[in-house]
RNA sequence: GAUUUGGUAGCUCAGCUGGUAGAGCAUCUCACUUUUAAUGAGAGGGUCCUGGGUUCGAGCCCCAGCCAGAUCACCA
């Protein structure tokens, strides 16, 4: 990799301090005792105060200095003065070491006394200071004018996910979105610990995936020599520890989708999942708005949130709508005892697009999705889905024809997916079967047949609720981002190629070496290459110092260097 | 997958009809002891995403590709 001037200068100022007896990467643990955030909540005047951080900005004023320090919860100012820094005639720690060697970006220590400047910003002066470890390579570097307006920021969204560490460092409400992300997920913790509902882990490899309608992630197990895939979701683990006895278990689950990605899809993907025993959909309707409106607080401090163009409230209650009654609502159509020929021929006249693949819960869904789910912006449960796209939800209590299943939609899409969970063995087994034959009609994302989680439904399980939410969605209706590359810190992009491109240098190389120099047409025609190539690679041969061109009397000559 | 926009200095971006590549910040040198987008003077820094074509000449035009964003489709 070709170094640029401003890397060359940072490893030569490496030397420099070696050479001084200054050791850029010290081994030694930094006593620091304050955070920048301490010291400006409980400002005092004339307090010792040793802080660590990133030097963030300088302002350099000949003997005084200010700058900036940055540490996990923000930046303070501090004061540099040769006089306080160098007690003797010897200036060589602020002049060479401070002004010269040090640069934006590097980590510092430091020890001071906290003082108001003129100006009464909060500042700490500088009494002594050691470098905790350098940085070779500048930082993109935003800047913020006295109206908080930003210049220069770091916002190509390819640089910042594939280097998310500088997007980190320079943009302060990229961490934000993080810091909230985490108060999400211990707040649910909580919500749930407080209930006694226990914290699971289970399998992510697995030889069945299931669970989910998706297509999986396959691998392969050496010693077993079998394929094992990467899990779609946790669903029919947790119900084997409800069977197994537990009252409550749920798991943050990282899930592996192979599908395609977009704004709002991710191949790996964050879900929660949660089964409580002896409970139905209905309860958990009333547990999951009860969840929502105390996560929201716990993040933001409110239950209203805003979502790009629409304030949304989490506060509980949601209103309940049923699918039947919300095709009806939008499209004046009733589903309800309709046959599948009269339901295709339905949404044919909605010009919802379909197809003659679809069962009447495909057809359904579809009508939904096109007509319904956009409309539902505030939080909305939409209960009672067909039968045929629920494979692992027990049959309406009412209906035969429809499942005890509700999804939560907010801003028109979905954010959490719930059962009172099928808990008959033997109809679990027929749904399976209806799942093979949908496979069989050419549906690549029915559900295998998982005979153990049959076997342990054939022992019992008692009536459950379970309950999914896509946590990197809901994160992103909680801070605002359309995105989800946003609330993820790594989103999966595709590798970055390395680039060398020194072939046709080699060949130039290989002609001007015997002659040291030669006329640049003859070389040239003697290279034979594209005029393009030619030109790349004489322009990469002198940008490296290789060789030179000159323009004498004669005309154009290459030199060796 | 389709459509579309973009890729130029460390960062953010200009770049005229095709005629030797520009600015601000950053970097380097000098000045400056309470500044805050510090200031003043000077200097250096480029694989114009890659490959091919057209042309006397391409950052710019044409073709192919790579990467990313957006919209749509698919998918939950």
């Amino acid at each position: 990799m070709q170094l640029s001037e401003q890397e060359l200068v940072r490893r030569e100022k490496l030397s420099q301090l070696r050479a001084l007896n200054i050791n850029p990467y010290p081994a030694a643990l930094f006593p620091l005792d304050h955070t920048t955030k301490q010291i400006k909540s409980a400002f005092e005047e004339g307090k010792k105060v040793v802080i660590a951080g990133r030097l963030m900005s300088r302002r350099i004023q000949g003997k005084a200095s200010f700058a900036e320090l940055q540490d996990s919860e923000g930046r303070i100012q501090v004061y540099f003065n040769r006089d306080e820094i160098c007690k003797s005639e010897d200036h060589t720690k602020y002049n060479e070491v401070y002004k010269k060697l040090l640069d934006i970006g590097d980590f510092i220590g430091i020890e001071g006394v906290l003082f108001t400047t003129k100006v009464g910003e909060k500042t700490v002066m500088v009494k002594e200071f050691t470098l905790l470890s350098k940085s070779l390579k500048p930082l993109p570097l935003p800047k913020t004018d006295s109206e908080g307006k930003t210049y220069d920021e770091f916002n190509d969204p390819e640089m910042r996910y594939r280097q998310r560490y500088a997007d980190l460092v320079v943009n302060p409400h990229v961490k934000e979105v993080f810091i909230k992300r985490s108060k999400l997920f211990t707040a649910m913790r909580t919500f749930f610990n407080n209930r006694n509902y226990m914290e699971v882990e289970t399998p992510i490899l697995q030889s069945i995936p299931g669970g989910a309608a998706a297509k999986p992630f396959i691998t392969h197990h050496n010693a077993l020599d079998i394929p094992l895939y990467l899990r779609i979701a946790n669903e029919l683990y947790l119900k084997r520890l409800i069977v197994g006895g537990f009252d409550g278990v749920y798991e943050f689950s990282k899930n592996f989708r192979n599908e395609g990605m977009d704004r709002t899809h991710n191949p790996e993907f964050t879900a929660m999942e949660i089964y409580v025993a002896y409970k139905d959909y209905h309860w958990m309707m009333e547990f999951t708005e009860q969840l929502l409106e105390y996560c929201a607080i716990a993040v933001n401090g409110t239950t209203k949130a805003t979502f790009t163009k629409h304030e949304i409230d989490f506060k509980a209650p949601y209103p309940r709508v049923t699918m039947t009654n919300a095709i009806k609502q939008f499209t004046g159509f009733d589903i309800s005892g309709k046959n599948e020929e009269e339901l295709r021929k339905a949404a044919r006249e909605m010009h919802v697009t379909v197809d003659e693949t679809m069962g009447k819960g495909k057809l359904i869904d579809e009508i939904f999705g096109a007509k319904c789910e956009g409309n539902f912006i505030q939080p909305t449960f939409i209960t009672d889905y067909p039968k045929e796209m629920s494979p692992l939800c027990k049959e309406h209590r009412d209906n035969p024809e429809l499942t005890e299943r509700f999804e939560l939609m907010v801003c028109g899409k979905e954010i959490a997916n719930a059962y009172t969970e099928l808990n008959d063995p033997i109809d679990q087994l027929q749904r399976f079967e209806e799942q093979v034959k949908l496979s069989e009609k050419g549906d690549d994302e029915a559900m295998f047949i998982d005979r153990d989680f049959v076997r342990a439904l054939e022992y019992g399980m008692p009536p459950t609720s379970g309950l999914g939410i896509g946590m990197d969605r809901l994160i992103m209706f909680l801070t605002n981002n359309p995105s989800i590359q946003e609330v993820l810190f790594f989103p999966q992009m595709r590798p970055e190629r390395k680039v060398e491109l020194t072939e046709e240098e080699k060949m130039v190389l290989h002609i001007l070496k015997p002659l040291k120099k030669m006329k640049l047409e003859d070389l040239k025609t003697q290279v034979a290459l594209s005029n393009k190539k030619w030109d790349t690679a004489i322009k990469g041969l002198t940008t490296k110092k290789m060789a030179q061109v000159e323009k004498t009397e004669e005309g154009l000559f290459v030199e060796l260097k």
